[in-house]
DNA sequence: CGTCAACATAGAGACATGTCGAAACAAGAG
DNA sequence: CTCTTGTTTCGACATGTCTCTATGTTGACG
């Protein structure tokens, strides 16, 4: 139910040297830019929120998500598969229900990409 | 020249207590959206890195980003001003030219945004 | 004042995205 | 097996986005 991920964010150390270290080149930037486009939905920002907010091994029922809006049950799937496909959250069924939680690191991760990492002007 | 951004990052502390720390209400989760889908395109997320690259204060030429791409000129320009509505950049001109550099802490900000503040579970 | 160069804006066309209703799929209950 | 509930998938349509060409604006230079 997850072997649809980019993994952008979780190669070894060859994805991203960060943002402000060196113009990205073409492909770089296209993965980067698909988990920033995923984010870039108040529905999936609100969706990330709601799961992120239950910690680091918290999973959250798609039927708690679906109620806080006030779109329909396969919009509310539709976007949490961008996100999955986006390797920022998985899913695992259990039972009826699926439960969705977030990718470890993966929020570090990208956070560590978008800080500069060289202040003082020390780069290669 | 730069009377339109969304300062949504950088407002005192009321705007985001951070992705996980707790579900965001609707207005957080479409600001912030605008600053994602900002950096959701490979275009506008390698001008942000050559921008960001020159350093803290630095800025670049316009003349030096548009030959970067196989795009027209109005292309990058629309680009520039998507970037700075999100209020990721700003610039000025001097004599023919238009000069760009990033806004000062929002990368650091958005970054702190995505990492979990709390983890541990000791938040409030 | 006229002209040229650097950028920005405006409008149009091709393509992608968000949303819905209908239907399919999965799992448990009777 | 059938029925009900939870979730995903499938088409379809309205809207938004990316790109272009054409035009406008600003400043430098004779």
């Amino acid at each position: 139910m997850s072997k649809q991920e980019l993994e952008v964010i979780g190669q070894d150390a060859a994805c991203c040297p960060g943002l402000s270290a060196a113009p990205l080149d073409e492909d770089q930037a296209a993965d980067l830019a698909k988990v920033f486009k995923a984010l870039g939905d108040p529905v999936r920002l609100r969706l990330m929120s709601m799961i992120a907010s239950r910690g680091e091994g918290g999973e959250v029922c798609v039927c708690e998500l679906t109620p806080a809006f006030d779109l329909s049950q396969p919009t509310i799937s539709h976007h949490l598969k961008l996100l999955r496909q986006a390797g920022l959250i998985d899913c695992e069924r259990r039972g009826t229900w699926v439960y969705y939680w977030v990718l470890p690191g993966v929020l570090d991760k990208l956070a560590a990409f978008l800080t500069t990492p060289l202040p003082t002007g020390a780069d290669a």
